[in-house]
DNA sequence: CAGTGAGCGAGCTTCCGCTTGACTT
């Protein structure tokens, strides 16, 4: 009946601006991209003007059906995808799989969801910009080709199923490259010097302008700080102000919700998911600094009631971010009215950092009052004139914006002074001097990358989309990569010089140092990957590779370069690269620890099949050399030789329980003891380890294992003894042989029957992912044909290398 | 899922950017 179709990519966002357009309109969403290209193989007819081979996208089907149909009930269809490359190429592909050529259709775009922007866009309809369309097939073009060709070299040089890819491949090369940072760094230390002086009772800290580099100089000048008086030289009173930061885009709630809330960017995007649909923000995945006018309103009219008229100050901020896109607004609560969702606690605590934050960013700037107080030591001991005292105060005159919010930063160094008020003085005051202390200050070296701070990085480079932030740090650490880990600090001491009263005192005292919590490190993987990409493939993977190629896909939107141009000038180069190294580029050997000294073999630590490991012996040796994997703790470009041959002596045999051997080893989820076919993991955190347990300890183990499966039992059958209600991590489910089955929420697991299970374990769905295809070679061992008899001459193809 | 790691073999892995649910042991 409908006359009109719209078609946006949001679910949220066709149900609001349905409510805007009333009954003549039929708003759909099309979920993202509904095209892509063909998930297996290039896809890509590198022969051929790489010409494309698109397929709509499986789970989009259905939605492609229900579109077809509503479109054949329409007399108009309005294409209302995002105003960016991707959202114009969405548009694009629904052109051609709805088949709308010979429909009535529009292109209509808009930045926000109010009722006016969307009457706007309605009465200014245009074309398809296929230059726009051109430039996201370059891009989607570019990154199947660097991805599909790459990966490949990676299989057959490094180790299967590794990846790499234009964003992923640079975002693990500042990692390993931040990891390289550190651990060549040097750290150095001097002698802060801080004093406490008071005048009229009341007392301030000060800073001396020089920092100490010997114990002896430290010393020196504090005992001569015994017996010195104070004066103050000089006073300056300077007027400052602190504006309010943007508000928030993608990757600056990522981090802010990083630094304020300690959420992960995966977390803070699945609860900003969850206020989005609500309809309590706008879009959350933006790299727009716009607020709409309304929004303006809504925040200079709560502004105003609350704090006054005096700290409105309407503003707009332009992006800076390069390759920003703004097909949104900023990410803002829908309505400034509302301050509080409800809801989960996650929620309400998110909103409340949006809230805050848009609201700060409409007003006025804070005024402060910025003192600068010189003061000279003089005496009898008195060092040298160039020695004084720094104070520094600051006094907030108007509060402004800080009344509401400031921004948090990443900023490591806790040896900021907190600036408040200082005491008043006058040019020539005498103080008293209540204690002089000299500190030893270690240097630190470069922070580690937080989630957080990443993504900052990334941004920064222009790498990546605020669609692509958080999958991409799960990427990486799911390809191994990375990891995010804590790390625990180790005590580190420092020397204290303390003159109070009179008397100079000399105290060792001990902190702790290089504790990390939820920081990304590389693993050996990443390490060697990164290496072997860096060395082979500069070009892609340098910093700037996204920056340069984004030129080019800005020129292809302009009209002034051909997208098969640009992807023909890129790609042959760019494949004989790959050719060039699958033919000659070395496989990387890793590190050679030294010799065994049982058969005098090199002994390597090197990436094999299933990860890190040590070797001894080479592969042309006549006896086949001999493997063990690396443990958990244990990273290749530190071990030593000591330590990999100790890798050797594992499997090792504990001792006999209930007649049968007990054993240790390290597997692939660390160590373990086996017994009668079941495992037992070894936690060494508790102080076990597989080289040294004893039966004893292992027999402990063995049974508080059985004594657990025991509790996780809810239920057993007599019928079938395979068949199990058990208690796992994500609550109660059924087991039935190999198969794990979801038990529904409104069922009670106690009250199962064996029925009911059978039931529920006929309508299990198959289980689905990886590892399905079981690979059951082994069987045959082959008639091991006459021993060395080659056949000489057809030694098939090439590739003896 | 657990002491693997080359070797002929069968066939697989992989990219980035748009969007939400379905689903996990």
């Amino acid at each position: 009946m409908s006359k009109n179709l719209v078609i946006v990519e949001s679910p949220a966002k066709a149900k609001t601006i349905e409510g805007f357009l009333g009954k003549d309109f039929v708003v759909k969403s099309s979920y993202g991209h509904v095209r892509d290209l063909k998930k297996k193989g290039l896809s890509v007819d590198v022969e051929n003007s790489f010409e494309p081979e698109y397929e709509i996208s499986p789970d989009k089907k259905k939605v492609i059906d229900e579109l077809k149909k509503l479109v054949a009930k329409s007399d108009k269809v309005w294409l209302a995808t995002d105003e960016d490359r991707e959202g114009e190429a969405i548009s694009w592909h629904l052109e051609q799989v709805l088949d709308l050529s010979k429909k009535d259709v529009s292109r209509i775009v808009f930045h926000e969801i109010t009722k006016g922007a969307i009457s706007k866009a309605i009465e200014n309809p245009r074309k398809l910009d296929y230059r726009l369309v051109d430039a996201q097939q370059a891009r989607r073009v570019l990154d199947r080709l660097v991805g599909f060709e790459l990966s490949p070299v990676l299989w057959r040089k490094v180790k299967p199923s590794l990846s790499a890819g234009r964003v992923q491949s640079v975002t693990v090369r500042l990692i390993v490259e931040r990891e390289r940072e550190i651990n060549n760094f040097e750290e150095k230390f001097a002698y802060r010097v801080t004093a406490v002086f008071s005048t009229n009772g009341k007392s301030f800290k000060a800073e001396l302008n020089k920092r100490f580099e010997t114990v002896e100089e430290a010393r020196e000048f504090v005992n001569a700080c015994n017996g010195s008086s104070y004066r103050v030289d000089d006073l300056q009173v300077k007027p400052a102000k602190k504006s309010p930061a943007a508000p928030f885009t993608t990757s600056t709630l990522q981090q802010e919700a990083s630094r304020k809330l300690s959420f992960s960017v995966a977390r803070t995007m699945s609860v900003a998911q969850k206020l989005y649909e609500e309809g309590k923000i706008t879009y959350m995945r933006t790299d727009s600094l716009n607020l709409s006018d309304t929004a303006r309103d809504g925040a200079k009219k709560q502004i105003t009631s609350s704090y006054g008229e005096e700290f409105s100050k309407p503003r707009t901020f332009t992006s800076k971010s390069k390759g920003a896109q703004e097909a949104h607004e900023a990410i803002r609560p829908a309505d400034m009215s509302v301050t509080s969702v409800g809801g989960d606690p996650a929620g309400q605590r998110l909103y409340d950092l949006i809230y805050k934050r848009t609201l700060a960013s409409q007003m006025a700037d804070a005024k402060l009052e910025k003192t600068t107080v010189r003061i000279k030591v003089e005496g009898s001991d008195a060092p040298s004139d160039n020695l004084h005292f720094v104070a520094r105060g600051e006094v907030i005159k108007f509060e402004g914006f800080l009344k509401v919010y400031l921004e948090g930063t990443d900023d490591e160094d806790n040896e900021k002074e907190e600036e408040g008020l200082l005491p008043s003085m006058n040019v020539g005051d005498s103080l008293d001097r209540k204690m002089i202390t000299a500190t030893q200050r270690f240097s630190n070296h470069p922070p580690r990358y937080t989630e957080a701070s990443l993504v900052k990085k990334l941004e920064e480079l222009g790498i990546g989309r605020p669609s692509t932030y958080a999958p991409t740090i799960s990427t990486v650490q799911k390809r191994g990569y990375v990891v995010k880990e804590d790390r625990e600090g180790h005590p580190r001491e420092y020397t204290v010089i303390e003159l109070e009263q009179n008397k100079v005192e000399e105290k060792t005292k001990t902190e702790n140092t290089g504790a990390e919590k939820q920081k990304l490190f590389p693993t050996d993987i990443g390490i060697v990957v990164n290496d072997f990409l860096v060395e082979h493939f500069e070009k892609i993977l340098s910093y700037d590779f996204t920056a340069n190629v984004e030129k080019q896909f800005d020129d292809i939107a302009d009209g002034m370069l051909k997208w098969t141009d640009m992807i023909r000038t890129f790609y042959k180069p760019f494949h004989e690269n790959v050719e060039e190294t699958l033919e000659h580029g070395d496989r990387p050997t890793g590190r050679e620890l030294g010799k065994d000294p049982k058969s005098g073999k090199p002994v390597y630590a090197k990436i094999g099949r299933y990860g890190p490991m040590v070797q001894i012996g080479d592969a042309e040796d006549e006896e086949k050399p001999r493997f063990a994997s690396l443990r958990h703790e244990q990273s290749m470009t530190t071990i030593n030789l000591e330590d990999a041959l100790e890798l050797f002596k594992l499997p090792r045999e504990v001792g006999e329980f209930e007649g049968e051997k007990v054993t240790a080893a390290i597997g692939r989820f660390g160590p373990y003891l086996r017994h009668k076919g079941s495992f037992v993991s070894i936690k060494e955190a508790d102080g076990d380890d597989p080289l040294s347990i004893k039966i004893d300890r292992a027999i402990e183990l063995i049974e508080a294992k059985r004594k657990a499966d025991l509790e996780r039992i809810i239920k057993t059958f007599d019928e079938d003894e395979t068949v199990q209600v058990l208690k796992g991590r994500w609550g109660p489910y059924l087991k039935a042989g190999k198969k794990n089955i979801k038990i529904p929420k409104d069922v009670e697991p106690e009250s199962l029957t064996f029925a009911d299970c059978q039931k529920l374990i006929e309508e299990a769905p198959e289980k689905k992912g990886r590892g399905g295809a079981t690979r059951a070679k082994k069987a045959a061992p082959k008639k091991k044909a006459a021993p060395k008899a080659k056949k000489g001459a057809p030694k098939s193809k090439k590739k003896s290398k």
